[in-house]
DNA sequence: GAAACTGAGTCCATATTTCATACTTAGGAA
DNA sequence: TTCCTAAGTATGAAATATGGACTCAGTTTC
């Protein structure tokens, strides 16, 4: 699997894949920066505009799409000296990106760099050991790339595939 | 960090982001749709137009941006009968992208699902115990999601965050 | 009480991308 | 010589993105 063996099509067709249903909302740019921001803990429309510098029309338009997905919902806040206004909160299902956003963001440490913050490390609070995304089995060994083969439940003209 | 804490700005500014810069050739749908296919083992232009549907001017695009950002190279191959063409090969850095979109994956089977493909589940060829992406430490632990916390080397006026 | 301020948007005209369809190109096969 | 195929390129219409100005509703300052 370290080269995938060639094939003429993907064993899962595109209409029915998930991951590929689910670039339909995450397939954009804007929208996966709102989301790093917003993992980050950032809430509000134009600490958004400001951060990102996503023009104030897109950044509507995203918002609207990121909610309508199930991936933020708009909370009313009040800060005080301020009426009362909208933030924008990650869902579960928003939340629940953290971990392919840990595990892109350790990729793009070590493939992009150059001139950029130095890598994130991560750390358990309780222990301070370092922590990294991994493929792990069930008795927590990390299993080497090439040892991995996919299987889905009722394909059954071809249940496996290396992946 | 199940709920992150609120925060104006991320800690990394966006202009030294290694992940920001990353979506400026992953943040788009076609590029993901392409690697996702691409790590599924598919190599030929014609493939791609046809598994993915995507125009072919955007399709000649997308591949010069990919093999542009080091993420595929065009190699020769003959296909007997047929004259040489090109076919588009993941290097190592496009390779390394398995693990975030196994990520993905996990998450999109689990949150986008209906009316799809059942989840792709992972196993271990050696013995077939099932796999999964996670947050692990030195010996092998499952980090559960909230007892995690960030650093950045030099990051001296903030030494850690939660993330 | 009037005027200025603020965060969160919308409006609008221009620029850039995308899309579908058709055309091109290079070599092998009939 | 002509047809076929994979891998592109050309073209013009349609859809999106962009940046700047404008709106709106409470808050604070004068």
């Amino acid at each position: 699997m370290a080269t995938p063996p060639f094939r003429r099509q993907s064993p899962v067709h595109i209409s029915r894949c998930t991951l590929a249903a689910s670039f339909d909302f995450l397939g954009d740019r804007w929208s996966l920066l709102i989301l790093r921001s917003a993992l980050f803990g950032v809430r509000r429309y134009d600490d958004f505009h400001i951060e990102i510098g996503i023009p104030r029309t897109v950044l509507a338009d995203r918002l609207k799409r990121l909610v309508a997905s199930g991936l933020m919902t708009q909370e009313v806040y009040k800060a005080d000296g301020s009426r009362a206004r909208k933030e924008y909160l990650l869902t579960e299902m928003g939340e629940a990106l953290r971990l392919p956003f840990l595990a892109m963001r350790e990729w793009s440490d070590r493939w992009v760099g150059k001139e950029r913050t130095p890598p994130m490390r991560l750390f358990r609070q309780s222990d301070g050991s370092e922590i990294h995304v991994a493929l792990v089995d069930q008795v927590g060994r990390i299993v080497p790339p090439d040892d991995l083969m996919a299987g889905f439940e009722d394909w059954a003209s071809a249940p496996s595939t290396e992946v």
